[in-house]
DNA sequence: CTGACTGCAAAGCTTTTGCACGCAG
DNA sequence: CTGCGTGCAAAAGCTTTGCAGTCAG
């Protein structure tokens, strides 16, 4: 329904542009980790990227993945994103859902991406009444899942629809 | 107005309790440690304590702060916290107020507390919805100073009143 | 051609851990 | 007394950086 295959194109072709635009270099390499970003929604670390490139049969250097992940970042095609864990994790999604929060699912430790207007709204006049000028939201609700905990199953079935897998699934793209 | 400071000695006396419950003692070294923490409404990282207590005149090892540290959060006395740097940051504050969230100004770093019952409600009806059951939210609003920007003045005097202090003020312990 | 990128290995930081000794309960 | 805590130093992770060679524009 959302995001569909042409929108990843086009990040793509605008974080090439990015840069560019900054006097950076698009290489090979650059390409190959484009694409692996961007070609899922999952959340990942550096080492995920590193793992998923090498089973693709590409030997980039981690070194030159986290030199590209840190650009990205700065031009907000990549959000840093907090888990509670030590690695730092990165949401590819929020090119094409900029308004996005997360639900931390303390059974399995996956992150389900939900979106509520009115929750960006009222944070923003709480956050301008204060006299600051909000620019990037971040919500994490820690929660318990409720079927997980009736029947024992874990199945992140999308009530109400949003791009990420079930509770069943492996968290490492491996 | 809030948060006396009787609160504060209840608050460590909780933890106390807490400790022996579960086992663990309550040294000299551990007394002063949450002396350190709870004396204050800061956010600190674990460097910012060892400090804090050397100023004191206190030689207690980094790794002893770190354990404590770790015992502390595990029984919800203190909330890990991001800011987006590297160190871990934890947030005294939330026994005595335990649904507030903050605003980080990118101005000068710091942490603006505030509180709103409202949002979460939302968030928590919305995770409700989605078929979790919401534990602890986690806000973090990124945000310019509009005074700042205006005057190039910085001065967080609280225009609803929180714990926190002013973007002119050292942002360590030291 | 030139400057940015790459891989490698080393270095840097923060946090954790093993161990022998010490102290709270 | 016994077991957990402590300090120290070493180890462990994750991320960054220096350098010599390579490649995009």
């Amino acid at each position: 329904m959302r995001d569909p295959s042409s929108n990843r194109a086009l990040v793509q072709e605008r974080a090439r542009v990015y840069l560019r635009e900054n006097g950076s270099k698009v290489t090979g390499q650059r390409e190959k980790i484009l694409e692996a970003i961007f070609s899922s929604h999952d959340h990942f670390c550096a080492e995920d990227l590193h793992a998923k490139l090498k089973a693709q049969g590409h030997r980039i250097s981690i070194a030159t993945i986290y030199r590209l992940i840190n650009e990205l970042v700065k031009g907000h095609f990549l959000r840093p994103l907090d888990d509670g864990s030590e690695r730092h994790l990165y949401d590819p999604n929020y090119p094409t859902r900029p308004g996005h929060y997360h639900i931390l699912c303390k059974d399995c430790g996956k992150m389900i991406e939900f979106e509520d207007p009115c929750l960006d709204l009222r944070e923003r006049a709480l956050v301008e009444d204060r006299g600051f000028t909000a620019d990037e939201l971040q919500v994490r609700v820690d929660a318990n899942c409720k079927r997980h905990h009736a029947s024992g199953d874990c199945p992140n079935k999308e009530p109400k629809g949003n791009a990420m897998d079930s509770c069943a699934m492996e968290k490492k793209i491996s």
